[in-house]
DNA sequence: ACAATAGTGTCTGTGAGACAGTATCGA
DNA sequence: TCGATACTGTCTCACAGACACTATTGT
């Protein structure tokens, strides 16, 4: 900032965009919005919010999820910072772009209390569609796309998919969502054996063998 | 954005803070300026620029770079976005943080030509050090840090650190310094093997075995 | 010959991948 | 008993860690 007159560079809104993921029907969704202005009138677009002259990037991006899905305690985090100067046709607009994944049974909870115009999409329709969504959203998605696939391998966002308590079967399939790839059970199971433990519950009534519910073990 | 008019949201600032990266006397350096001006008179920063209005994050980021080092084109990735509020005590200014990294040669090149007060600071001695630094520039390089401690584990970005052609022994100390540990030769050898390819040349002028150069070997 | 650093061969343990097998439910 | 899915044992192979060895320069 040295050698510099801030007042000489103009100031411009900023926004948090919200990609938030989930899992449904053995696929990845995301949580859209159709617009019902222009410009991009009734083009799907990424739920967002304008950070406010006292507001944190954080707090702004929880105060986004909370509004667009009722949650308070979910797993976010920042993702990128999308700054093309013609991003918005209005004006011009920093976008911070927050990644958030919540279960599935969480969204439905409150699901039926709100009225928005929000509705899961399927991710890889929304990517390899030739349909346009609004502004720069589709590339956002495609990035987050992209770090999700990558960090469910070093990492254990994976289990911000799934409920507290949850089988292998369904774990499994997330990670085969994520990774776009089918996994061995047994290599599966001994790669998370060490993150979890055993609950002494097991699933009933499918017409096949019960399956265990984990939860993730509090590391040491 | 939907359900929200823009011009109720107040607009800030937004900046980019720079953190150029090298390697100099076997340790990891940092490119830092000494504030001339309130706040945070004399202490060390970051060089940063505002963002302009007709200006992408990334355009700004390299302009700063271009500023502050003469140089053209070294490697540089977005690493995150600081918003607390509070960060500068006189306005609210949203940072972008972009990550360099240069190998010494270039900066020393033009070293000479440039007046500007900014220099290289060790940064482990600035992390631990109980100096503090203007902003939340101490945090910010913490963050950097360790995203370079990760990242060379699972990319390239140390190459960025070494100039076209290098011997491998100036590359492992590259790996060394980024991951804080040393490295076995033989194994350091065998996992970068597939990435380089040999060159004519080799070191001369020691008192001991010259060392071969080799340089990156392009993708197929 | 010696000091010093460059560079290699090879043993071992760990962990991912692949596959075949066993276990337990409802009907 | 059978269909279906849950779960386990074990072989193989690639690769990282560890270490000992050989190679080539200047003095």
């Amino acid at each position: 900032m040295e050698g510099y007159d801030s007042s000489k560079y103009e100031k411009m809104s900023v926004a948090t965009d919200l990609l938030v993921f989930t899992v449904e029907d053995d696929k990845l969704k995301i949580l859209l919005v159709e617009r019902s202005e222009e410009p991009f009138k009734n083009a799907l677009a990424l739920p967002g919010v304008f950070v406010g002259i006292n507001e944190t990037l954080d707090e702004a991006a929880r105060r986004g999820i909370k509004e667009e899905t009722g949650l308070k305690n979910i797993y976010f985090e920042q993702l990128y910072t999308f700054g093309e100067v013609k991003r918005d046709p209005r004006m011009r607009i920093i976008s911070v772009a927050y990644m958030a994944l919540v279960p599935l049974k969480k969204l439905d909870f409150i699901a039926g209390e709100r009225t928005v115009n929000a509705a899961l999409y399927d991710v890889e329709e929304i990517i390899s569609s030739k349909k346009k969504l609004a502004f720069d959203h589709k590339d956002i998605i495609k990035y987050a796309r992209w770090r999700l696939a990558n960090k469910v391998e070093y990492t254990d966002i994976a289990f911000h998919l799934v409920g507290e308590e949850f089988t292998l079967p369904v774990l499994q399939k997330v990670y085969e969502i994520l990774l776009g790839k089918s996994l061995y059970k047994a290599n599966f199971r001994k790669k998370i054996a060490p993150m979890i433990e055993e609950t002494e519950f097991v699933t009933s009534g499918d017409k096949h063998r019960p399956s265990r519910f984990y939860r993730r073990k509090k590391e040491m």
